[in-house]
DNA sequence: TCATGGTGATGCAAAAAATGCATCATCAAT
DNA sequence: ATTGATGATGCATTTTTTGCATCACCATGA
């Protein structure tokens, strides 16, 4: 893609915020690079970068400018994509960025379930929080978000949604295993392992906290659920997850999982979402169905 | 804008069919622009045009490129029209797709009112019947859509719609002029100026006509409305018009217009439109309101 | 059937553009 | 004042693009 060499070039450093460095990525020198951007803001007649000392940041015009640059680039690899379906090819890249209960189980089933029958088909799944997933969506890194609670739903045109009860983790022998449905405030009796604030869990348990006029007093905070799992594991400890991120049999030799009474804490949302008015390679919008397919089989509809 | 040279050039060869008649337009010769073809059909590793005997074709993989690429070249325009509105500048290009009714008073008026506000902005008015409107809209050749009964609106978003009564046209002393409402009966006894089969007026008519089992018998056919109405003058023959093709005060020394009973023919409507999901110029979007201001103000709603 | 006039493709040399190196000017932090 | 980073620039080199002449192909029509 010898014409459209400008704009990665121009998306590169925009990302970078330097053209060193984005030179270095890039795997060519500054000057070169340098020169196709004092070329391109010729050309427009407008500065598209402010120089600092400490490297370029996007002018208002470069605002505009960039946006229009990473939605040709995503859009020519539509077309790519289309031709290479065109030829039966089946081929592409698709890009997730998501919160972290998709990783452990769903997502890898979902992928490597449609990677059978497309297999020259990539995959690239960020972990994203719900502020950042959006993010991504609109500077157009990924193509697909799969957010818990997201903050905003602006740029996100949401493809599906499905509701989400937040379930207390814990050994099997715990005293909370004993009820179906445990009361919120029977969990904060014992010690916690939580999320951090950027999650949609640690949101929903804020918000229903608040509310009840209790406290929470975590033994345990991080930003990996996985670590948090695996410490209840081990430290006879509580903690949460969506029941999209628990497996799908309960496997009881290591951590069962109870839902929190919904008087007490309100179901969370899962959002499918893509960039507003783009139109989805065929690998991503064929994911998309599969995806939409088995959250709706499995949750039903939000 | 020397980094989007091979879409431009891609854009050309697809209008005119042949490699040879597109250099010639954009000045260079017939091998840097074969050249450039070859070497992006290469990157892509697809053939975007059939090579024929009487020039080239777009190939399939062509269709769905050009469409991206006109796209690009649209929305770049719009980018560039988006920075020089943020240096205060207010320039940039309209252009419009419309039937032929809106030419003779109402576009005139409304651009030339425009230009009071915004003398930097240039426009671009194509004549086309309601058919080639949509396909001016779809391959970009147009911004705006001014149609009177499109035929169809699968490509275009309805910005603003009025509906239009099809008036009677005559000289002062006919007849028909004797009364404020006519019916479509008493204009098939005289002589009748038509317009051509593919404008609104005429699919309106036709299909009253066949309604109502009378005939339609035409001394004069045209598609040229201004002929039609110079001729009405001339030779005291009954013409056809909508009230947007008619001069704002009825000047009685010219012509007079009146409206068909709504019995025997239905208003048509006229519809403003533009690419679906296209983000507009800012030099088109102010135009496009400005339009609309003066539809609802005029007309009031369809 | 064979010319004719159109098409796109290609080898080769000339022209133009992009690149890389070395260096400068600038600014912030030390 | 020094240091270390940044982007800009002059100049020689490399790469790419362009234009001319020519080829191969195909439909059309004598």
């Amino acid at each position: 893609m010898r014409h459209q060499l400008t704009l990665r070039y121009i998306d590169a450093v925009a990302r970078a915020g330097s053209i060193r460095k984005a030179a270095e990525t890039l795997a060519i020198t500054s000057t070169a690079l340098n020169r196709r951007i004092l070329a391109l803001e010729e050309d427009l007649g407008v500065p598209i970068f402010e120089r600092l000392a400490s490297g370029v940041r996007l002018s208002s015009a470069g605002e505009l400018l960039i946006q229009h640059v990473r939605n040709q680039l995503a859009d020519m690899e539509r077309v790519k994509s289309q031709i290479a379906d065109l030829r039966g090819e089946r081929r592409g890249r698709v890009s997730i960025a998501c919160s972290q209960a998709l990783m452990p189980f769903f997502l890898p089933e979902q992928i490597s379930h449609y990677r059978k029958a497309h297999p020259a088909v990539t995959f690239n799944v960020l972990r994203r929080d719900r502020t950042a997933a959006e993010q991504a969506i609109v500077d157009m890194s990924a193509d697909l978000a799969l957010v818990f609670e997201p903050e905003r739903l602006m740029d996100l045109q949401v493809l599906h949604q499905v509701r989400q009860p937040v379930h207390v983790l814990m050994r099997p022998g715990h005293p909370l295993a004993a009820q179906p449905v445990v009361r919120l405030r029977e969990c904060l009796r014992y010690p916690l392992a939580l999320p951090n604030e950027r999650t949609g869990i640690r949101h929903l348990l804020d918000m229903a906290v608040k509310r009840s006029s209790l406290g929470l007093n975590p033994v345990i905070e991080s930003d990996s659920f996985e670590f948090l799992r695996c410490h209840a594991l081990e430290e006879n400890i509580v903690a949460f997850q969506i029941p999209i991120g628990l497996p799908v049999e309960t496997d009881t030799s290591t951590l069962v999982s109870r839902p929190i009474d919904t008087r007490d804490m309100p179901a969370g949302t899962l959002y499918m979402g893509q960039l507003r008015g783009r139109t989805l390679p065929v690998a991503v919008a064929r994911f998309a169905h599969q995806l939409m397919d088995t959250l709706h089989r499995r949750y039903g509809d939000g």
